[in-house]
DNA sequence: TTCATAGTTCGACGCTAGCCGAAGCATTTC
DNA sequence: GAAATGCTTCGGCTAGCGTCGAACTATGAA
């Protein structure tokens, strides 16, 4: 029988398995839409509707809507930092998720997010277009140097195309089997494309893995100036 | 779906508000029994002990049997980090708790805890007794000196009598308003009964408080050499 | 010893909260 | 205009969790 914040109630929204998801998935900082949420979550669209809904009016996310789409955003640093927090007293605990994804290799290697590449030689990617200046960060952004243009013209990428849109050329998106960022935005998932019709990779039709041929693994290297494996 | 650590299963920990309750009120950094913390959180006993072992099992806090009683605390700094923060978070988002609860000064002042003195006056006891050197810490444990068993003598405390059973002369016992110990063990309940039998102070009956008479309290303070209030 | 108290375990009950299917806006695209 | 997409609301189902009564163990008190 205490006063006092109610400290239950906001921590009952982190303790459930879908809204944690969310919430760990916006940790990066960057802003999400309702679907992709949903997506990282495990649940449908109608769940996560739900769940957001209750996480904004509790407080810890920020909406803001953008044409159909609405982006979700934590809601400050407090919530940031208290989720780091209790990632360290969880990690300290010693209590690991049991419920590991898949741990399939070709998932880890390469696969589909939200129709750009993920895993292993997504992050590769990202670092390889940072360094040789296709896309650089600006402030919390990306963004497409003119070197970038100029590089996805050469790809066979109509960046003109792209951008009639308003949603970001380039965003990043952290991946959860390699921790570190890749690029989605609509410049990842031109990108992708065109992977796919360079014949370079191909969906496997059950699964979210990205099977490369042997020559499309080293062309994309090639392409990209990745490191040999 | 991300790996890492389980933020979810200690969010959900907190989360409820029994076990809210709790770890609030632990938050003092005193530790507490069980008994005690299901009054603080309202609920039965039973239903207290399956909240306190899980909160123990999840890594929030940390156990000490001390004779019948178990002694609950947080389980270490980053727990109460923790906490506050997500006080702030909650406050931050506008959610008071509407429970206040009763602070009350008579309780913290002098109360009985076990039949021993417990409160602002039974730590000040305890602090003088070992300035004194009437009982001397010898590791872990507590005992009464030789100088000790004289000034019980004067104070009308057969020692001898006390000292038939196998339960420890002197123990410490962790004060819940004041997060320091004070003194428990048959020699603890004999100063409490001999307090009682002068008329310094008598107990209130539906309460734990102890109510000194003015008189009462005068003397006390010279019999143990207390600094006045 | 016998009694009282602190704490635990077990079992059953009830309610909450998460989940999804179906249907309903709202916005964008063709 | 019609179709597609992103998101929301509604309704019903189910699993899980918190709750307590009753019975049990262990420690301390008389």
């Amino acid at each position: 029988m205490k006063s006092g914040p109610d400290i239950a109630r906001i921590a009952a929204l982190i303790g459930d398995p879908a809204r944690a998801n969310m919430l760990t998935a916006l940790m990066s900082g960057k802003a999400l839409t309702a679907t992709e949420l949903a997506v990282e979550a495990g649940v449908t669209p109608q769940t996560a509707s739900s769940h957001l809904a209750r996480l904004t009016e509790g407080g810890l996310l920020r909406q803001q809507k953008q044409g159909r789409h609405k982006y979700l955003s934590l809601a400050g640093d407090e919530v940031g930092r208290l989720l780091e927090l209790l990632m360290g007293v969880a990690a300290g605990a010693g209590h690991l998720r049991s419920r590991t994804g898949p741990a399939d290799p070709a998932l880890r290697h390469a696969r589909v997010c939200y129709s750009h590449l993920a895993g292993d030689l997504g992050t590769q990617l990202f670092d390889a277009l940072l360094v040789q200046g296709i896309i650089a960060r600006q402030g919390e952004a990306l963004r497409l140097t003119e070197a970038g243009r100029g590089f996805a013209a050469g790809f066979g990428i109509d960046i003109a195309a792209l951008s009639v849109g308003r949603a970001p050329l380039c965003r990043e998106c952290l991946d959860w089997s390699e921790r570190r960022a890749h690029l989605a935005g609509s410049f990842g998932r031109a990108i992708l494309s065109r992977i796919e019709a360079l014949g370079w990779a191909s969906r496997q039709d059950d699964s979210r893995a990205l099977r490369f041929s042997p020559a499309g693994e080293q062309a994309f290297r090639a392409q990209f100036a990745l490191v040999s494996a």
